[in-house]
DNA sequence: ACATTAAGTGATT
DNA sequence: AATCACTTAATGT
């Protein structure tokens, strides 16, 4: 066996426990293919075609939905390691363009599976079915979170579980961005962050710096 | 020193 | 809360 396939069977036992049966580590092991993104590194973007379904191992992805008309952005969900990104694997199973962005916040690391492993396998191994099954469940719970701020509270819970969300994802309380790359994750206007995070650094919540902001949290 | 970009402010809708 | 029209502040060249 390959120095690369042990090295992604190490990776699998450590970060997805899930998926149990011996033949089809070892399958991900054979076809897998390990990727690295840099931050900030646009991963797949809206419209382009899915060829395969990665399985994150290290850092943070960012998943927003972008409008059709004027470049308005909105941030969907984080993945972190042990995630995967549920989307693909229906835009793959049905050959559709992607209907999302993806982009690495940090270093990052995946492993590829390519389409036609993915499809083969839903069938074949109980594990992997529960693992894109488990993972479409978490997806959706996140989402609906993000729905429900957007719907029932206003703009400064939705921002205190944004900055929430992203400091944990990244482990890091500080953020590098300004206020204007907030303001496209949340869809709102620039100003509006700018005012809401001047009343947030008042009660103390959160600390301000120019393209950097720290969560108090 | 100058230009550029980020952030703050007030008025208007 | 969005948009506009500006001002002020920080940073890069």
């Amino acid at each position: 066996m390959s120095l690369h396939s042990l090295k992604i069977q190490k990776i699998l036992h450590q970060n997805f426990p899930q998926i149990a049966e011996k033949s089809l580590q070892e399958e991900i092991a054979t076809i897998g293919q390990l990727m690295d993104f840099e931050a900030g590194e646009l991963i797949m973007d809206y419209g382009s075609y899915v060829r395969m379904v990665p399985l994150i191992v290290k850092g943070c992805i960012k998943v927003s939905r972008e409008d059709d008309e004027e470049g308005k952005e909105l941030l969907l969900y984080l993945l972190n390691a042990g995630d995967t990104c549920s989307m693909s694997f229906t835009c793959c199973m049905m050959d559709k363009k992607s209907a999302i962005r993806t982009e690495a916040l940090e270093a990052t690391t995946i492993i590829g599976i390519p389409i036609k492993y993915v499809d083969r396998w839903m069938t074949q191994y109980q594990s992997w079915k529960n693992f894109v099954m488990m993972s479409y469940d978490n997806r959706l719970l996140e989402m609906v979170k993000v729905i429900d701020s957007i719907a029932f509270r206003g703009l400064d819970k939705r921002m205190e579980q944004y900055l929430k969300a992203l400091t944990e994802s990244t482990g890091n309380k500080t953020l590098f961005m300004t206020h204007q790359k907030m303001a496209d994750d949340l869809n709102v206007s620039r100003e509006a962050v700018s005012r809401l995070l001047k009343k947030l650094a008042q009660i103390g919540l959160v600390k301000l710096g120019r393209n950097q902001l720290t969560f108090l949290g």
